[in-house]
DNA sequence: TCTGGGGTCCTAGGACCC
DNA sequence: TCTGGGGTCCTAGGACCC
């Protein structure tokens, strides 16, 4: 048996936690740029404000109903989420963390789930403050529709027999389901299925025809037929990103290459915080996609590396370089980012007899700036192209404290 | 005026290789 | 008139997830 774990309202119960005197108060998080709403408190839901609101449309609601908003603090919300999953660890012999807020545990060889279970969740509550709900059925797809379920009720759900299952899937709607997106639940909605129960009528190879080998695993999952194994050991990353949106737009080369430097410099760190270098170096620019009466331009291009590398200097040059080929004039820029990819560790350097490879030297620049940095905050040593004034970067007015991560910003009880 | 960021997997086609 | 089979790498797009 699976069972999922998902944080209530994750980040607007983090954001509570450390504020008490707003229980029982709405609260919406908005996402980067404070562009639109990514989470929202029980009582911000009941004011009416969805997700993925967009902030100024729902400034009014805001006003009206008094709600707390605040920006995302992604520090905040990853150390918390290390707590969850560290309190989940010790109730599952194997735990599949699969985002930020939820995590798969195995329940082999354990008896009794309807009274373990609960005790699971009594426990993460009592140790984080985070409020969690707990799914459990035959399969990956079962226990996230068992997990749906839980939070109407008392936030478990265990999905032990056949009759169970189908009763819960009698009157669950298939676009809650997960794996089913806008475009699939347009087809269902083409054959008037509503329910995951019509859904799973369809015959077996419909759904291998309609929803390519996603939708055959869909089917077996919703048998009771594992399809989708206990992902334990994420496997090594594909690639990584690094990309934001401006404050304002981007017209001129010279202020992209700003961002840009900051993009790579970020993107560099991470590839070196995780002992990787990467050979493909990808830039991408978007315009605001929302906006009809802009010229659009959604430029990218990926450069390969002589030499695989995960250095500030290599990744900077080259985001520049390829940004400014990529850049037209004219055009209102919203957006930019890099990816890495072709990932490989930074033991397993395969040095090209075409380059010329610096013995080190890059890698030792770098090593120094992770120090510093280190040491006197992110940003202190940085590359002169990012620019002072940075007009383009991130709004975030009502970002909360590090109150788990920065000494100074740690409670005081008085 | 103002609409996030970081991922995964699958499919298909073209270039190129032997 | 008729021109192989099998493979990799890369790009691009589409679908989905949180």
């Amino acid at each position: 048996m699976f069972a999922l774990c998902d944080c209530n309202n994750f980040y607007a119960s983090a954001e509570r936690l450390f504020r008490p005197e707003l229980q029982g108060k709405p609260i919406v998080v908005l996402s980067n740029n404070d562009g639109c709403v990514i989470a929202r408190s029980e009582e911000a839901k009941a004011c009416g404000i969805r997700m993925g609101d967009p902030e100024f449309l729902v400034r009014d609601l805001i006003k009206k109903f008094q709600i707390n908003v605040f920006s995302s603090n992604y520090v905040l919300y990853g150390d918390m989420s290390e707590r969850v999953m560290h309190q989940l660890g010790r109730w599952f012999p194997r735990l599949d963390v699969y985002s930020i807020d939820e995590a798969f545990g195995w329940l082999g060889g354990i008896n009794n789930l309807n009274s373990y279970v609960p005790k699971i969740r009594t426990a993460v509550v009592q140790n984080t403050g985070i409020p969690v709900s707990i799914g459990v059925a035959p399969t990956k797809t079962l226990a996230k529709l068992a997990n749906k379920l839980a939070k109407k009720y008392n936030g478990v759900l265990v999905l032990d027999t056949d009759e169970k299952i189908a009763s819960a899937v009698k009157d669950f709607p298939v676009h809650d389901l997960w794996g089913v997106g806008r475009q699939y639940y347009k087809k269902f909605e083409a054959l008037k299925i509503e329910t995951v129960a019509q859904l799973r009528e369809m015959p077996e190879m419909w759904f291998k025809q309609n929803m390519t080998i996603m939708g055959q695993r869909m089917y077996n999952e919703l048998w009771g037929r594992p399809a989708i194994p206990l992902d334990e050991i994420r496997e090594a990353t594909k690639g990584i990103t690094v990309s934001r949106s401006f404050r304002n737009y981007i017209e001129s080369p010279e202020i992209l290459s700003e961002a840009l430097t900051l993009y790579a410099s970020r993107l560099a760190e991470k590839l070196r915080a995780q002992g990787l270098r990467c050979m493909y170096l990808q830039v991408f620019l978007y315009t605001n996609k929302n906006r009809e009466d802009h010229p659009q331009h959604f430029p990218s291009h990926t450069h390969k590396l002589l030499i695989a590398s995960n250095s500030t200097t290599d990744l900077v040059s080259i985001a520049v370089k390829v940004a400014q080929k990529l850049f037209k004039y004219g055009i209102k820029y919203r957006k930019a980012g890099v990816i890495a990819t072709g990932l490989i560790p930074e033991s397993e350097l395969q040095l090209n007899i075409f380059s010329d490879h610096d013995g080190g030297k890059k890698d030792t620049v770098s090593a120094v700036l992770d120090k510093l940095n280190l040491a006197y905050g992110r940003g202190t040593l940085r590359m002169a192209t990012e620019g002072f004034e940075k007009k383009w970067r991130l709004k975030h007015e009502y970002l909360s404290k590090g109150y788990t991560t920065r000494w100074s910003d740690i409670i005081k009880v008085i």
